[in-house]
RNA sequence: GGACCCUUAGCUCAGUUGGCUAGAGCGCUUCCUUGACGUGGAAGAGGUCAGAGGUUCAAGUCCUCUAGGGUCCACCA
C-alpha cells in the first residue's frame, strides 16, 4: 500500500479503532504483571469536554505502555447517571418544551431520563472510541447496572447495621429551586457584598435594649434564644434574663456560649436554630426549640405571622426590615462582605433547613483514610494534594446522602406508616408501599447521592468481592482524575474502599491540572470559552489532541489549552509519517534481515533508540507524560529524521533504519495510537505482532558506544561547518585536510553530505578557517576577505572561552570546592578546563596566522 | 481565617535528590525547491530564573520575608 504525502487521520482513525475491536486486543492478555486501571465514569447526559480527553489520554498511554512492556492490562471503562447532575440536563431540555418535572410522576420522570440517559451513554461511548480508548469494554460499568445498584444496597445496610448511617432531622443544604438538599462538598460559596443589621431586642421587663447583628433578619422570626459570650462583661448581668421579640412578642432567653465572638457586631447573637448551623449547635446545647421560618419553597412558613406567611425569603427581608425600622427596633445598618452559600447549578442561595435525612457518620471512616494516607499507603502524584486530602478528611462533618430527586438509586429505606421511627430496610424500592409482620411500611421517596454509588467504582468494577478481576487487579495500579473530584470522590473511594474492602481501593493516584481556556480562565458554557475536544480531533485528528494536550503539562497545576501544542502535534504525526514512507521500502526489502549496526550513524541511532527506551520507563514510572512525549518527539524528529535518515542518504543500512522505525513506532504507540497503527498495518513487519497494540517492547540490540561517540563528535564537525557557511554565506564550500588518508572514507563522505560541502580534498598545508570542534587538522577553503569576517567571530569566541576559564580555574582553586564536592565533578571540571584551554589555544593561533 | 499552587526567552511552559555554558515548542531573523515531509530543512538572535535576605564549596532548585497571580477549604452572626 501507498502511503499519501501527508497524514490524513480521518482516512485511518474509524477503521483502525474497529481493527483492534475486532481482534479483541483491548482484553487483559492473562498474563503477565497486572495492571488496572478504571476511566472516572463521565456523566451520560450530554457530550464529552475537554477534560475527559485529556484524562482519557492519560490513561490510555498507560494502559497502552503497560502492555507493550508484557502487562496484564485491565482498562475499564464506564458512564455515570450522574443523579442530581442528569436531572439538571434534563430539566433545561423540558423547559425549553415548555415542561417542568412538576409535569410528570417519578416514575414518568425517571423514565423518561432514563432514555435520555440511554442515548447519552451511547454518544459518549463512541466518543471514547474517537479518542483511541483502549477499553475492555466488555467490562463496562453503568451506575445503574444491577451490580453498582446491589453493592450500594448492601453497603446501606452494612453500614446501617454499623451504625454508621442514621436517620434525623438535622439542618441540611436546600436549594429551593431545585428542591433537594445537598452535601457539604456540593454548596459553592461566594463572596458577596451584604449588609449587617443592628435590631434592638428589648429586655423584658425593663426599658433596655439588647443589639443583635445579623445578615439575616428574616430568620428573627424563628430567633429562640439570644446568646451572649460568658465573658463579655457588657453582658454579665442579662444572663438568664429574657427579651421581648420584636413583631413576635415571643419571650426568648439570653443565653451564655462560647462561641459567640465579643468582638463580632455587638457581642450578642441572635439564635436561629432552623437556619444556621452555629445556632443550631448552640440549641442542641442549650435545649432550645426549633423553628422553622422557612419552607422548602423558600417562602415562610404558616406558622409565622400572618403578614409575612408565604413572602419569599427576599421579600420578607425587606418587609421585617421595614416593619423594624417602623417601630423603631432597627438601630443601624452596614455594609457587610459575607460568604453565602449558592447551589452549584442554578446559583440560588442555600437555605440551611431542617429535614430529616440519612447521613453517614464519617469520623470513623475519615480516620482509616488519613492513617492510610498519612502512612503513604497511596501515592499522589503530586504529593500535595495527599496532604490537602489529610486536611480535607481531618475537618469532614457527616455526610448526608439524601437527594430530592427522581433520577438516581431509591433508598431501600421504608418507613411504618404508623410509626414515624420505625425505618426498616428493604429492597423492594420498586414498590411504594410493602407489608412487613402486619405493618404497612411506606418507601422513602429519596434517591441515594451520586458519590455514594460512584465511590464504590474501583471494587464494583473489578467485581469484588470473588471475582478473578478483583482478586487480580484490585487495588488498582493507578487513578488519574482532575483535581476537582479531589474531595467529592477520591476521598470518599478512599474511605468506602477501605471500609468494604479492607485494602486501599488504588496504590497510585495522579492528579492531573484542569485544562483551562486559551485565556487561562475557567472554560464554561455561559462565558463561551469552552474547547470541543471533538471539534479539535476533526480538524487535527486524535492523536494530535492527545499529544497537544499532553505537551508541557506537569501534575496536578491547571494550564490554559495551547492550539499551538495541538498543531504541532499534528505536525509530528505527518512527519512520523513522511519517515515511515522514506522507509517503506527499506523496510520491504529488508525483511529477512537480521539487524545489525555497520556505520558509525548506525551506532549513534541505536545507542540513541536504547537511551530513549531506558528513560521512557523512567518517565512512565514517575508518569512524567509530558517528559516522555518529548522524548518521543526529539528522538525521532531530530535523532532519526533529521540526523539518521539524513545520513543513510549517504550509506543506508535498510535494515537498521527497519529495526529503528519499528521500534519507534513502538513506544510512540501509547501517545499516537492512530498513526502509528496505520504505519505498522501499511509496513506490516517481518516477525512482529499483527498489530501494533499487541506488540511487545524488547531490548534494544548491542551498540558501540566508541562507535557512537564517533558519529556525535562527526556530528559537531558538520555544525561547525553549517554555522560558518551560514554566517558567511558559503555555498557548498570545499573541505581541505592535512591528513585526509588517515580519516575514513565512509565518515568523509558523511561530513560532505550532511555539510553541503562540495568536495573534500587532501592539501599539504591548510589554507582558510580551521575548524576547532573537530580533531581532523582540517579547513574550510575561503578566500582572505571572508576570513576577514569571520575573524571578529572568532575573536568573540576566545573571548567568552576565556571567562569560562577565569570561572572553572576559580572554581578549582576553591579549597572547601576540591574538599567537599565529589570527585567525579572534580574530573570533569578538571577535563572541561582542559579542552577550553585548548580551544582557546587553537582560535588564537588561527586569529594570528591571518 | 487557613491550605496549596504559580511567577524562568516575545508567548505557552519544562527544569528529577542543589552540580559545569538554564531547556522545549511556537513566534522572530537569515538562508535552502538537497532522493520522505513547506504540517519541511539549515543556521541564528533572545533569559540579571518576580524582588530582598539567608544556608552552602556550589542556589532556578533549600530556608525566611516581600510583591503579584490563581485554586481550594472554613459554621463568624
Amino acid at each position: 500500500m501507498e502511503l499519501s504525502k501527508a497524514y490524513n487521520p480521518k482516512e485511518h482513525e474509524q477503521d483502525i479503532y474497529s481493527l483492534w475491536e475486532n481482534n479483541n486486543a483491548f482484553k487483559p492478555s492473562g498474563t503477565g504483571k497486572p495492571f488496572s486501571m478504571v476511566f472516572p465514569p463521565p456523566n451520560a447526559n450530554g457530550n464529552l469536554h475537554i477534560g475527559h480527553a485529556f484524562t482519557m489520554g492519560i490513561q490510555d498511554i498507560s494502559a497502552r505502555y503497560h502492555r507493550l512492556i508484557g502487562c496484564d492490562v485491565l482498562f475499564v471503562p464506564g458512564t455515570d447517571h450522574a443523579g442530581f447532575e442528569t436531572q439538571v440536563v434534563f430539566e433545561r431540555q423540558l423547559e425549553k418544551e415548555g415542561k417542568s418535572r412538576f409535569d410528570f410522576s417519578r416514575e414518568e420522570l425517571y423514565s423518561q431520563i432514563w432514555d435520555f440517559v440511554a442515548a447519552n451513554k451511547n454518544n459518549v461511548e463512541n466518543q471514547l472510541k474517537q479518542l483511541g480508548a483502549s477499553f475492555d469494554w466488555s467490562s463496562h460499568v453503568f451506575s445503574l447496572d444491577k451490580k453498582v445498584v446491589d453493592s450500594a444496597y448492601k453497603r446501606f445496610k452494612k453500614m446501617w447495621d454499623d451504625d454508621l448511617i442514621y436517620r434525623g432531622e438535622r439542618l441540611v443544604n436546600f436549594c429551593t429551586f431545585h428542591g433537594t438538599a445537598f452535601a457539604d462538598i456540593e454548596v459553592e460559596f461566594k463572596e458577596e457584598q451584604g449588609h449587617l443589621w443592628y435590631i434592638k431586642y428589648p429586655v423584658t421587663g425593663t426599658n433596655e435594649n439588647l443589639v443583635v447583628a445579623t445578615t439575616r433578619p428574616e430568620t428573627m422570626l424563628g430567633d429562640t434564644a439570644v446568646a451572649v459570650n460568658p465573658t463579655d462583661k457588657r453582658y454579665q448581668g442579662l444572663i438568664g434574663k429574657t427579651i421581648t421579640l420584636p413583631l413576635t412578642n415571643r419571650e426568648v432567653p439570653i443565653i451564655a456560649d462560647d462561641f459567640v465572638d465579643p468582638e463580632f457586631g455587638t457581642g450578642a447573637v441572635k439564635i436561629t436554630p432552623a437556619h444556621d448551623p452555629n445556632d443550631y449547635e448552640a440549641a442542641l446545647r442549650h435545649s432550645l426549640p426549633f423553628i422553622s421560618v422557612i419552607d422548602f419553597n423558600g417562602k415562610i412558613t404558616h406558622e409565622m405571622p400572618e403578614k409575612y406567611r408565604g413572602k419569599k425569603v427576599i421579600e420578607a427581608r425587606q418587609a421585617i426590615l421595614k416593619d423594624l425600622q417602623g417601630e423603631g427596633f432597627l438601630e443601624k445598618t452596614e455594609d457587610y462582605k459575607h460568604s453565602v452559600g449558592h447551589c452549584y447549578k442554578c446559583k440560588t442561595t442555600i437555605q440551611p433547613l431542617l429535614k430529616e435525612q440519612w447521613f453517614i457518620n464519617m469520623k470513623p471512616l475519615a480516620k482509616k483514610a488519613i492513617e492510610a494516607l498519612e502512612d503513604k499507603k497511596i501515592k499522589f502524584y503530586p504529593d500535595s494534594k495527599r496532604v490537602q486530602l489529610i486536611n480535607y478528611l481531618k475537618q469532614l462533618r457527616d455526610w448526608n446522602i439524601s437527594r430530592q430527586i427522581s433520577w438516581g438509586i431509591p433508598i431501600p429505606a421504608f418507613v411504618n406508616e404508623d410509626n414515624p421511627d420505625d425505618w426498616i430496610f428493604d429492597e423492594r424500592v420498586e414498590q411504594e408501599l410493602i407489608e412487613v409482620n402486619n405493618h404497612t411500611y411506606r418507601r422513602d421517596p429519596d434517591v441515594f447521592d451520586t458519590w455514594f454509588s460512584s465511590s464504590s467504582w474501583p471494587y464494583v468494577a473489578t467485581d469484588y468481592p470473588s471475582s478473578d478481576n478483583f482478586k487480580k487487579f484490585y487495588p488498582l495500579s493507578l487513578m488519574d482524575t482532575g483535581a476537582d473530584i479531589l474531595f467529592p470522590w477520591v476521598s470518599r473511594m478512599i474511605m468506602l474502599g477501605l471500609y468494604e474492602t479492607d485494602q486501599i481501593p488504588f496504590k497510585d493516584v495522579f492528579m492531573h491540572g484542569l485544562i483551562m481556556a486559551e485565556d487561562g480562565a475557567k472554560m464554561s458554557k455561559s462565558v463561551g470559552n469552552v474547547i470541543n475536544p471533538m471539534d479539535v480531533l476533526d480538524k487535527y485528528g486524535s492523536d494530535a489532541l492527545r499529544m497537544g494536550m499532553i505537551a508541557g503539562r506537569v501534575a496536578g497545576v491547571n494550564r490554559g489549552y495551547d492550539h499551538r501544542k495541538v498543531e504541532d502535534a499534528r505536525n509530528f504525526c505527518n512527519k512520523l509519517w513522511n519517515i515511515a514512507r522514506f522507509s517503506q521500502e527499506k523496510v520491504n526489502s529488508s525483511k529477512s534481515k537480521k539487524p545489525v549496526p555497520e556505520t558509525v550513524a548506525d551506532h549513534w541511532i541505536i545507542s540513541k533508540l536504547s537511551d530513549l527506551q531506558n528513560n521512557l520507563a523512567k518517565d512512565m514510572e514517575k508518569y512524567g507524560f509530558a517528559e516522555g512525549y518529548e522524548r518521543l518527539y526529539h528522538f525521532i524528529w531530530d535523532d532519526l529524521a533529521d540526523w539518521y535518515i539524513e545520513a543513510s542518504k549517504s550509506r543506508s543500512n535498510d535494515s537498521i533504519l527497519a529495526y529503528t522505525l519499528i521500534s519507534s513506532l513502538k513506544l510512540l504507540h501509547p501517545y499516537a495510537p492512530f498513526v502509528t497503527e496505520a504505519i505498522w498495518q501499511s509496513l506490516k513487519p517481518a516477525n512482529e505482532s499483527e498489530l501494533l497494540i499487541g506488540a511487545k517492547l524488547e531490548d534494544i540490540i548491542p551498540s558501540d558506544k566508541k562507535l557512537a561517540a564517533k558519529f556525535d563528535k562527526l556530528k559537531n564537525t558538520v555544525i561547525e561547518i553549517r554555522n560558518i557557511s551560514n554566517t558567511l554565506k558559503l555555498i557548498k564550500p570545499s573541505l581541505t585536510m592535512t591528513k585526509l588518508s588517515e580519516v575514513d572514507q565512509e565518515e568523509i563522505n558523511l561530513i560532505k553530505k550532511l555539510a553541503n560541502l562540495s568536495d573534500i580534498k587532501e592539501v599539504e598545508t591548510g589554507k582558510g578557517i580551521k575548524l576547532t570542534s573537530s580533531e581532523m587538522a582540517a579547513w574550510i577553503d575561503v578566500d582572505k576577505s571572508v576570513i576577514d569576517q569571520y575573524l571578529d567571530e572568532v575573536k568573540a569566541k576566545v573571548k567568552q572561552r576565556e571567562t569560562q576559564v577565569e570561572n572553572l580555574r576559580a572554581r578549582l582553586s576553591n579549597k572547601s570546592y576540591i574538599e567537599k564536592a565529589p570527585k567525579k565533578l572534580i574530573e570533569d571540571t578538571k577535563k572541561n578546563l582542559k579542552e577550553t584551554e585548548e580551544e582557546i589555544t587553537a582560535l588564537k593561533e588561527e586569529a594570528t596566522r591571518f
